[in-house]
DNA sequence: CCAAAATATTGATTTTGTCAAAATTTTTAT
DNA sequence: ATAAAAATTTTGACAAAATCAATATTTTGG
């Protein structure tokens, strides 16, 4: 995958196995958390530690290549797909998370009252339960987490 | 204040000095944080303690008498408004939260596609700067954090 | 007032993440 | 290609936020 070389040359960041294994792992699965980008940047560079996974997310979040969600309760999870303010739905039971578009009409930036606040960014989780949940929960009656 | 007493008879939760202690803290300053509310709450409780806080804020969330809000980073914050569906903007700067309504076109609970979502809440964070930062900002020239 | 249930207190523990220093890798400039 | 400079990685200690668990105390309902 070159376009990340490309990526990260754009912004003047060394280009590293571990940086160019987050990237990776990000894209082949978007909204994973330290521990799971973790364990596939593992998988190809056995040396690499936790350190090294949360500074390149650092670094990557700062310099607007990737995206940090941190749902109430949960560690955060990153994505590659930025720069087109989506938002996210959230299952309350397994924490499965998904894209959803910005609506069309509402203008996301523009809350009600500004309250003089110069806003950047409207983070929007809508929160419930996912179809898969909703089956289970149907099928074994109530039963918690 | 006897509404807070009302309002837990009503939940069937016991009345103790901390719960209603932690209620008017909450009502007398909203979006406050643990350690604020322990504060306030050690003032007229010497004898508190952070855990009883915890324990009742969580159990008041379960019961759905306040509401937590928790911004990227940064430890949860508390608040007495519930069932209104507002939302918050809040500083990058000093982190201040301030109260915005709901939009009154775009609904709230209706994402472009739920992707069979059984969505119950939709939570909204506008990200920006707050006009006193604005300010300070502009005066003291590019200073961070 | 008394027993049962709920809550408070105390201290240990967990989870998620940062900090700091030395070792290694990558970049930049000969 | 090579050497110095800069950035990143590694390792281990540390910190903040919150939960868990056991015992003591308070609150409730009768
Ligand atoms: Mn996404
Ligand atoms: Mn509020
Ligand atoms: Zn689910
Ligand atoms: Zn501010």
């Amino acid at each position: 995958m070159n376009k990340h070389r490309t990526l990260l040359k754009h912004h003047k960041l060394s280009l590293t196995a571990v940086r160019l294994g987050v990237l990776e792992a990000l894209d082949a699965q978007p909204h994973s958390s330290v521990e799971e980008i973790f364990a596939v940047v593992k998988d190809k560079i056995v040396t690499t530690s936790k350190q090294a996974i949360y500074n390149n997310l650092n670094t990557l979040v700062k310099h607007g290549i990737i995206r940090e969600i941190k749902p109430k309760g949960e560690p955060s999870r990153y994505e590659t797909r930025v720069g087109d303010n989506h938002h996210h739905l959230i299952c309350r039971e397994c924490h499965m998370i998904v894209d959803t578009d910005c609506f069309s009409g509402a203008p996301c930036l523009e809350p009600m009252d500004d309250h003089g606040f110069n806003v950047d960014e409207a983070e929007i989780l809508f929160w419930g339960i996912c179809p898969s949940c909703q089956n289970n929960t149907n099928k074994e009656g109530s039963k918690d987490e």
